[in-house]
This record gives C-alpha cells, structure tokens and sequence, in this order.
RNA sequence: GUGGAUGUAGCUUAGUUGGUUAAAGCGCCAGUUUGUGGCACUGGAGACCGUGGGUUCGAGUCCCAUCUUCCACCCCA
C-alpha cells in the first residue's frame, strides 16, 4: 500500500467502533484521580529538549536513542514528549504551581512518542495517564499515590494486577550502593552477559533487572539497596510501607525494581500484570524528590505515576473485562420525497436541541435502504416520513427492537413542546429495556 | 539497534510440482416486495496478489532487497 495511505510505523488509529472504550477508560480515571484532589493540567506535545535532558537524564536509553528531536523553523531544538512529568513539571514551576498552596495534585492523559521498535504492548505514539503530586514529603503520600493507581486499575475491572514496591534511597545511600554493587558483580565480571558487562560501568543497578538466567542468578545474592538506605531514607520506606497496610494494599517488596529515568529517589513501585505480552508494567511511578529544584524551581519533594492505556487496555481486554457499550441513536427519520425530508430536517433539529440523538438520511436512497441503515446503526426508534405522513401531521414510532408501532401527532415535535416528546420517547425506551 | 515469524479484495482466508480473464465467505451497494429493518434468494462494485528488482517463453507461486505487521531481546508505560 502506498505510503500516503499507511500510518506511520509504531502508531495506531482508535476507530470509531472502539473510542467509546477510550472515552469510557479515560473517564474513568479522571473521575477516581478527582476523589483523591487531583485536577487535570493539559501540556504541549513537545518541550525545549533541553526539558528533557534535564529531568530524565541524558544517559538514559529513552534520551540517547528514543526521542523524536528536531530543529524548528527559528532554530530551537524540540522534543516530542517521551513521557509527561518533564513538561508537566515545567510547567508548575513556570506557572507558579509549586509557590501556592502545597501539596500540589494534578493529574495529566495524552500521547507520548518514543522511537522504540513497536511490540506487544509497545508503540512509538502510545498514551499515558498519570499524577504527579508535589510538595507532599511525607509516607503517607506514596501511599496515597499508590493507593489511587490501584483504586484506578481496580475500577477498570483489573483487580488481579500485583504491586511491587523498592526504595532505591536518595543519592548518598545510592553512592554507596552502586560502589558495593559494583564490587561484587566485577568480581564476576566473567559470567556475566554482554550487555550487562556494559551496565557494570553505565548503571550497575540495571543488572539486577536481566532476565538472562545467569545474569539473574547472579543477581539473587547481590547486595540489596535497602540494606544501603540511609537512617532517613530507611524510615521513610518504613513509612511507606505501614501506610499502605493502613490502606488495605498488598504489595510485594521488589529489591530488583529499578526505573530507568533518573528522576526517581526513595519509593519506586509498578503495577505488573500476567498476561499482556513482555511489556507487562501497566503502571509505574515513584519519588522524585531532586527534581523539582533540578528543573530550577524551589526544592519541592514530589511524586508520581503514569499508566500505559494501550497496555492498560490488553489487560482489560484480555481478562474479557465488560466495558459500556457504544451510544446508539434515540431515533432515526426515514424520509419519502422532498417534502417528507425537509420536515426530517426540521424534527431532527427539534430533536436535538432537546438532546436526542436523532438521524435521518442524507444519500437520498430508498426507504427499504433507509430502514436497513436505521438497524445497522442500532436506532433504537425509527419513523416514517412521506407525503401521507406531511398530510395528516401523524407518523408511527417504531420501536425496532420489538417491532412494535404506534402513532403519534408530529404537531407534538414541535419547539414548544419538545420537552413532551423527549419525555414520550423516553418512555418507550424505558419499556423496551 | 539485534533476532524469529508474517504480508492475496474493507475483514477472514483458498490458490495444488510456476501456465490463459486470481476464488470463496463475511461486509458494502442494489434488486426480489414502486411505503418499512433484522431472514432468504439474485445481481453488482471492490485486489496492479506489501513494494522494487531478478530468474523464466511465462510468477501470487522461485531468488534477492526493502517496507509493514506480529513476537522476543533491549528499554519502558
């Protein structure tokens, strides 16, 4: 197929036979992001690149190789977002958010563009939902986070994900750390995949996250970070984690949990579920107290998550999750003639003002073709207009699903008395169900 | 970036050891009923067989390259 007719690798279209699912998933979120005080803040698709070296880091592997970077007409360097808390962040500090009240809660959905080589549960424009919530130092406030991704997951019907949780410390304990670690795996340095012998030097931490089998093996008596935290840091994990049994949430204490943005401080923690493929993090976050004051705005300790919806609609999807079915129209007009489709017109109009979904046709066909469209589109009611109809001001409301008829005066669907006819209409939906 | 698999009408597929106008079901459009849908029957539109080369008298069928899609590595949501 040509070019012109093809999207661009990595990306997908949402159909309209499939965006009520979006519509419904992304409402959903909102609404439960909403008990917690999280209110939604819309940012730009692409920042300064510089808005993203600096938070994410530039020896990650999304900034080395996987973001859409160019150069604008006026010579700025820009960067397609590969993730939202960059700009999300930014923009609170620009804005002024973080200098009001503390904490600050907002909440965020839209693509994000990796160039990344497209699998399961992986695409080069993919979406994401997520928090940040800044100026919250406190335990209870990973908690909380944590608690509303799983409210979110558990509300969307995927109530079997599990919760692995880590606390990667903050700088000081991870100098030490990585200097143990660092001992132990060049010890065995041999052994070792290539990859990983590469991560000895780039990020020792990384090795504990291989799925070769020796790697992992390895890695099973490596030191572990939390017995390198500090006293505070130490604390605060305690903290984390009497909170969140005060919330009711099971979570399994992952050492081996490493994000890979450079953000993250203290608490890291993904939601993983079984059965979407390779990519099985649906949902992941934590700490990222450094930040704010890296970006150049006060020193705010703060912490997020963000959600994979592609990800996030595998899991609904092949769990056989029900989600709301698609709107189908109140009510379709089939027209005879030109009188009988301008006064299709005119009700139509009438009809929607008063919020119904009403359609009639406009291919001029036959009223046989008119009828079968009316089925296929799952018009809940359907009517007859023609010249008999236009003559004597009354038609038939046909109820399709029973087949059921019955008269009414269309003086009825008129301006004035709209609200009536909704009402009528109504009514007989409510008979049918 | 590395590796494996895939690619025929909108969708799901058939196309035998290469041989004349590429087939079916579903879907779409129309008719059988000149005022009525869901069933049935009939007809129609719709594919340069992913793309570009090559082998051959001749390729959807063989070879090479390239792209897409899928899966895994890597990385992450």
């Amino acid at each position: 197929m040509a070019e012109i007719n093809r999207a661009v690798k990595g990306t997908n279209d949402i159909l309209p036979s499939d965006s009520h699912k979006w519509q419904f998933v992304e409402g959903k979120m909102l609404e439960t992001a909403e008990l917690y005080g999280f209110k939604e803040i819309r940012v730009p698709v692409f920042e300064h690149t510089e808005v993203f070296l600096r938070s994410v880091g530039d020896t990650t592997d999304v900034v080395q190789k996987e973001m859409y970077t160019f150069d604008d007409k006026g010579g700025r360097s820009i960067t397609l977002r590969p993730e939202l808390t960059a700009g999300v962040i930014r923009s609170s500090i620009e804005n002024g958010l973080v200098n009001g009240a503390l904490p600050v809660k907002v909440c965020y959905i839209g693509g994000c563009y990796r160039y990344e080589k497209p699998q399961a549960g992986r695409l080069r424009e993919f979406h994401q939902f997520g928090v940040e919530c800044m100026g919250a130092a406190a335990p209870s406030a990973d908690a909380e986070v944590i608690s509303l991704a799983r409210q979110i997951l558990c509300n969307l019907g995927i109530d079997d994900i599990s919760l692995e949780i880590n606390s990667i410390g903050c700088p000081e304990c991870r100098k030490k750390y990585h200097a143990a670690l660092k001992e132990y795996f060049t010890a065995k340095t041999d052994e070792l995949c290539d990859t990983c012998k590469d991560r000895l030097e780039r990020n020792p931490m990384r090795i504990l996250d291989c799925k070769s089998p020796i790697c992992s093996g390895i890695a099973a008596d490596a030191p572990v970070v939390i017995d390198y935290l500090c006293d505070d840091c130490a604390e605060h994990f305690e903290g984390v984690k009497s909170h969140l049994s005060a919330a009711g949430i099971e979570y399994k204490i992952n050492p081996h949990i490493v994000r890979g943005l450079d953000y993250y401080t203290r608490t890291v923690f993904e939601f993983v579920s079984g059965d979407i493929g390779a990519q099985s993090t649906v949902c992941g976050g934590g700490r990222y107290d450094g930040l704010i004051s890296q970006m150049g705005g006060p020193s705010v300790p703060s912490l997020g998550f963000a959600m994979g919806i592609e990800r996030l609609m595998l899991a609904i999807n092949n769990k056989g999750v029900e989600l709301p079915d698609a709107h189908t129209p109140d009510i379709y007009i089939a027209a005879m003639g030109e009188n009988a489709a301008l006064k299709a017109t005119e009700l139509c109009a009438v009809l929607r003002n008063d919020g119904l979904k009403a359609q009639t046709d406009i291919c001029a066909r036959g009223l046989k073709a008119q009828m079968k469209y009316a089925n296929k589109i799952g018009a809940k009611f359907s009517m007859v207009l023609g010249d008999d109809e236009i003559s004597s001001g009354k038609a038939k409301l046909k109820d399709m699903e029973k087949g059921n008829e019955r008269e009414i005066a269309l003086d009825e669907i008129s301006e004035e008395l709209g609200e009536e006819i909704r009402a009528k209409i109504f009514e007989q939906i409510a008979e049918t169900l």
